[in-house]
DNA sequence: CCCCCTTTGAAGGAA
DNA sequence: TTCCTTCAAAGGGGG
């Protein structure tokens, strides 16, 4: 029953493509779910995508979908418009950063008792593994077992963003280049790399997160990422604080300069 | 077994 | 409006 969400975003998707211009800056896409309305590259905010999902397309509007997609009829996907979308308009990205394959996104039928259900492995347990066989229930309180079913709510991922999107193509050529396997370093490269990249490639990226955001909005219409604060532990916040020795990372480091993000080089961090 | 590291960007809350 | 915090992915390292 989820693909067949999926397959509807999808195809509204094809059916709504982006506005006039959209893709064409390098820049961050305008929040989908709010507030900032200035890019950090200055150039001026695309309108909400939720414009294009109005009327005339007879797809209910975010809001309406609310609760009740699942109740949609079935579409038969698109695979044409998807490949051409994939490989095509959106450039030479692979496969693995489509809306499809992007585990945040790819959706199973997680229909009770269906024979083909298929966990959505972007709805993971919190855990991330399988429930053990529950022990004596009687021996639990009424407000422990709510706490427990809490617990054991399954988590929607955040959709990815550019950079993540990057990360997850490019991350393999980088191992094969550099012989290296920890993805500290590794990531360390990917961030240079993503600087160096031109707007136009970078582009892509922002277009392609810009997408699987808005799917993610009319998949999970009411989901908010502070539903997933707190569900990992994190380190101390002691830890967290900089130290005058360490420039920290590039991004902290032309902060603390004063240097541009987006264009200026980090000397102590390169 | 599970957190840390490391990156950028999105989002939300506090000031 | 600005700043800060958290989490997305990844997998080796280390407690």
């Amino acid at each position: 029953m989820y693909k067949e969400t999926v397959y509807s975003a999808f195809n509204l998707l094809m059916h709504y493509p982006p506005p006039a211009g959209a893709g064409q800056h390098p820049s961050p896409q305008p929040p989908l779910h709010s507030k900032a309305s200035q890019s950090p590259h200055g150039v001026p905010q695309l309108s909400p995508l939720y414009e294009h999902f109005s009327s005339p397309h007879p797809t209910p509007a975010p809001a309406d979908i609310s609760q009740k997609q699942v109740h949609r009829p079935l579409q038969t996907p698109d695979l044409s418009g998807f490949y051409s979308l994939t490989s095509g308009s959106m450039g030479q990205l692979p496969h693995t950063v489509s809306w499809f394959t992007h585990p945040s996104l790819m959706l199973g039928s997680s229909v009770p008792g269906h024979p083909a259900a298929i966990p959505h492995p972007a709805i993971v347990p919190p855990s991330g593994k399988q429930e053990l066989q529950p022990y004596d229930r009687s021996l639990k309180t009424q407000a422990e077992s709510k706490a427990e079913k809490e617990a054991k709510k399954p988590t929607i991922k955040k959709p990815l963003n550019a950079f993540m999107l990057y990360m997850k193509e490019m991350r393999a050529k980088v191992i094969a280049e550099c012989t290296l396997k920890e993805s500290a370093a590794i990531n360390q490269i990917l961030g240079r790399r993503w600087h160096a990249l031109s707007r136009e490639e970078q582009a892509k990226y922002y277009e392609l997160a810009r997408k699987e955001r808005q799917l993610h909005m009319q998949l999970y219409p009411g989901w908010s990422a502070r539903d997933n604060y707190g569900k990992k532990k994190r380190r101390s916040r002691e830890k967290h604080q900089e130290s005058t020795t360490d420039p920290g990372s590039p991004k902290k480091c032309r902060a603390r300069f004063g240097l541009n993000q987006q264009t200026d080089w980090c000397g102590p961090c390169r």
